[in-house]
DNA sequence: AAAAACTCTGCCCTTTTGTTCAGTTTTTTA
DNA sequence: TAAAAAACTGAACAAAAGGGCAGAGTTTTT
């Protein structure tokens, strides 16, 4: 296996920035035309050989078939961009487009492995006991159900709050836990979900 | 301006996934396939809705002509890696190789402009009134002065700790937020420097 | 010195892909 | 309830883009 020639390299960082910057890949004329190639053969060739060499792959018969091994992409692998929560539009599922106020870039590694995850600005001190604040952004790992006691998301009416759970007989509780609030409490049948329990909280002081 | 629809929803976010995991767009008839829509036409129609409420933009004449903003795009530019700071070593700059304990990755955009942070991970009650709690990480932004009430990390005998700051003349005092911790009082001539001020609070659940 | 790989040109062909036109049906909205 | 938008079908077309062939000079290897 012969070395990258300087002139295979030279190719293979512009279609690199280019796949980078723009996000797809160029033609081969596009290619050709940075280069100075005047026939698509001489890109080809050259392709080829980055190919062979083990740092591109070609995608046959596909337009701008060109992909890179995952190494060349700068390990956002773990970062996510969280979509941060606003009003929820009535019947729209919580992560529909329009619920969505702003988005949160954030590393997983301080994440629940779970890809079903959302955050939520807070607003008001009524879980000032449980050290979450006003202005908060509190992390939220999609789920159903919550056990007792659990601090939930709540989606009550359209407007998502963050509580306690308390399910009883009936009804179900849910709890701040600034003694200065008092206990909501949601009958059967009224319009109220569970959108996920906590995951965490992100302050910016 | 109308709402997007949930079929324009599925559309984009299959595209949007799409780019993200392959790194180039998807054709009008691959996106066609995948929603068994059988004429181009059809998947047209849903990208230029999704183009005129600002959600995609084409690119006209060209393969795989489908860009997203920037927005959508989690940005590994701005990610760092915070030191976590244990115990500081006497005589040592607090970032100093020896004093780090950890990293933890994450986005500067809920961090200030500068680059002079750190981490501290949080022992105790003693910050409860303020929202912090025990193993709480809390971002530092290193500087030498604070004011009067701000929370500071103050390295004590080297080691750190995080209160309200209260000079007084010939002494300072550190103040916790929960009512059940005396303040520390520093004389002059004692083992003691601010660190830096509190920036932000990170909690796992 | 010969073989192999590199770096092209030029031309042509095929496949892929985007665009346009003329409709239909259903849903949403004013 | 009429109009607009959404969500398609189907066919034809045009442009974009990949692939192949023949060849040629240059540089590296063996």
């Amino acid at each position: 296996m012969r070395k990258v020639t300087a002139r295979q390299l030279d190719i293979y960082n512009y279609v690199k920035e280019f796949i980078l910057t723009r996000k797809y890949p160029p033609t081969i004329r596009e290619i050709g035309d940075e280069f100075g190639i005047r026939s698509t053969n001489g890109v080809r060739d050259a392709l080829n050989a980055l190919e062979r060499k083990g740092l591109i792959k070609k995608l046959s018969n596909q337009a701008r078939g060109i992909s890179l091994p995952p190494s060349a992409f700068p390990s956002s692998e773990n970062i996510v961009a969280l979509p941060i929560i606003g009003r929820i539009a009535a019947g729209t599922p919580i992560l529909a487009e329009e619920n969505i106020e702003d988005t949160i870039t954030m590393d997983m590694s301080m994440l629940p492995r779970s890809s079903d995850i959302f955050a939520l600005r807070v607003q008001g001190d009524s879980m000032n006991g449980d050290g979450i604040l006003n202005g908060d952004i509190a992390i939220i790992r999609i789920q159903k159900n919550a056990e007792r006691g659990q601090i939930v998301a709540a989606i009550v009416d359209g407007t998502a709050t963050l509580k306690h759970y308390h399910p009883a007989t009936n009804k179900i509780e849910l709890r701040a836990s600034n003694p200065k609030y008092l206990p909501i409490t949601i009958s059967e049948g009224e319009n109220f979900y569970i959108a996920g329990i906590l995951a965490g909280v992100i302050r910016k002081c």
